[in-house]
DNA sequence: AGCAGTATGGCAAGGTTTTA
DNA sequence: TAAAACCTTGCCATACTGCT
């Protein structure tokens, strides 16, 4: 390798089993020139060291380029189609069906950074946050997320957030929530849906941080989306543009889990 | 012809600094 | 002290060049 390496570089055998994932270039044209490899490194900077893109160190390719390649994988579904891939393949390797039955589903609010461009809209609360819907599997795995303004509530974003996720994995059936999914929700999946919503209650009379089962899974998979730290804050002008980083978060862990570095 | 890589510049919407 | 000017950064459009 020609660049001395960053802690968040992919290992090559991690690249090696991204690849194939990844759209090989059209036919017919300039034939691409950039190493992916040092794109998907640069992309991994980004998310883990959180800087501009204008800022991107100068041993990557140009930024341009690199965002480029961002912006054209996040438009296609690369990112959320890898994801997806990548979870079969984890949960295969963790010896179950590759396809999830059940999934836990909860939220997470991170406030802006003061330049980000155009906000999500936030009904009623006034701090300046976007929040993060997302549904993970029994591993913790990421099977959806949806960004929206800061004062969307759960119980709003749910069935949104539900639907989605029924196109993607036809054999769910069965998901925990909290409180804050308490109502309609629960009725509606599953008269539409034919799922069981499960609220997993706090136990009365217990205070402060309470490990409830079926619980902490996800709440351990928010916390590793915010060891990122492009996504400690919320940075990106677009929603679907933080939808990206999550799916992308993701991706390397499983990478990373698939193939550790030696 | 048409894709790939890069540069350039502009917009939006905040924040900060300078100026009147 | 208020207004104006400037900076920042995601996002977008466009253009230019190189290549098959």
């Amino acid at each position: 390798m020609r660049r001395q390496r960053y802690t968040s570089d992919l290992t090559r055998q991690q690249f090696k089993r991204l690849e194939p994932l990844l759209p090989t270039g059209k036919a017919g044209g300039r034939p691409r020139t950039v190493d992916l490899y040092e794109v998907m490194c640069a992309i991994m900077y980004v998310l883990q060291n959180g800087c501009a893109w204008r800022n991107l160190p100068h041993d990557f390719p140009a930024w341009e380029t690199v965002y480029g390649y961002f912006r054209r994988f996040q438009y296609d579904g690369t990112w959320e189609a890898v994801n997806r891939f990548l979870v079969r393949r984890t949960r295969r390797k963790a010896k179950r069906d590759p396809e999830p039955s059940a999934g836990s589903i909860d939220s997470q609010t991170v406030r802006c950074a003061p330049q980000a461009g155009i906000r999500g809209v936030d009904a009623g609360k006034k701090t300046n946050g976007r929040k993060r819907h997302l549904v993970v599997d029994a591993l913790g795995l990421l099977l959806v997320v949806y960004v929206t303004g800061g004062g969307v509530q759960d119980r709003v974003a749910a069935p949104i957030l539900l639907g989605i996720l029924a196109k993607r994995h036809p054999r769910l059936k069965h998901i925990w929530a909290d409180g804050g999914y308490l109502g309609e929700v629960v009725t509606w999946a599953e008269k539409v849906l034919g799922w069981v919503v499960e609220i997993v209650h706090r136990i009365s009379g217990q205070r402060g941080f309470v490990v409830r089962p079926r619980r902490w899974v996800v709440e351990r998979s928010l916390a590793w989306l915010t060891r990122c730290r492009r996504l400690t804050r919320d940075f990106e002008g677009r929603p679907e543009t933080t939808e990206a980083w999550c799916y992308l978060a993701s991706i390397r862990l499983m990478l990373r889990r698939l193939d550790p570095a030696a």
